[in-house]
DNA sequence: GTGATAAGTCAGCAG
DNA sequence: CTGCTGACTTATCAC
């Protein structure tokens, strides 16, 4: 045998040794099994056998790269959606912070109105006077959204 | 030769065909080189050197198949912290949407609070009287937070 | 027969 | 030399 195995990658190819390639690789691995046929008119059963074989390493050649493609996108798009995931969350805690200070803000305001009303309750009839923390004009700018029917809290007044 | 290749995962381990192998696979591949050398006295330099290659290819194939572990393992890891994403966009989500409503419902009440001061500033100082719409009860039970000092916006009264 | 994939082998790089 | 990883081959499974 004068063919040594030069390569592993190249086995299959090189493997031919003297013969004249009737058959690139390329062809070889893009025909169909029925066009194949043809180009086997005239070959022993044992040449017929190799070609096949070499046609089925061929592709399993290819097999493997397009797995090893496969696996490589796949861990990408992976990533790429964690990714994704890490600015949503980023995304939702400003937000989330933004909101909580906005209620924090609301919040201190009613309670300031609060204080007021307490006045109002106690003071009765003459209220200005005794809830000098606030003024009507305060009352009337911090409210934002538009005034919108809302289910009213049933609650007997005291 | 009567050493045919059965498998060729097992390639390397048969090879020896009628020898009597003095290492086995594990031992040659735990052993340390210098180990390996004291087992290696008196034999034909072709034969360390087959030794020292079955050791090597051996130790390929833990290699390869950490490897592949690693791998899958990376690729598990990256689906955990994925799906962990995934809760903490939907936690945050959920905790959105909960104070975004909350801060509608405070925007209506203060809405409603606009209301009751525009009366007030127009009527003068029968105010209860010309606010019928909303009384002191809900004022003070609507506020959540303890009163709290708060930057009070500066502003002349009217 | 075709395509995919786990395991093993080898080449080649990095430390 | 050791360890790792890309590419290739082989065996094997599912369709």
């Amino acid at each position: 045998m004068t063919s040594e195995r030069n390569s592993k990658a190249l086995k299959v190819t090189q493997e031919c040794g003297e013969n004249v390639p009737v058959l690139s690789d390329s062809e070889l691995m893009s025909l169909t099994v029925r066009e194949l046929n043809l180009h086997l008119r005239g070959m022993s059963r044992d040449e017929i056998q190799k070609l096949k074989q070499r046609r089925r390493t061929l592709k399993n050649r290819g097999y493997a790269a397009s797995c090893r493609v496969k696996r490589v996108s796949q861990r990408e798009a992976l990533e790429l959606q964690k990714t994704e995931l890490q600015r949503e969350v980023e995304r939702l805690g400003a937000e989330n912070a933004g909101m909580r200070k906005e209620l924090e803000g609301l919040g201190a305001r009613l309670a300031a109105l609060q204080r007021f009303a307490r006045g109002l309750e106690a003071g009765g009839g003459n209220l200005l006077a005794t809830a000098p923390r606030l003024n009507t004009a305060s009352v009337i700018t911090i409210v934002k959204s538009p005034p919108q029917p809302q289910p009213q809290r049933d609650q007997e007044p005291s």
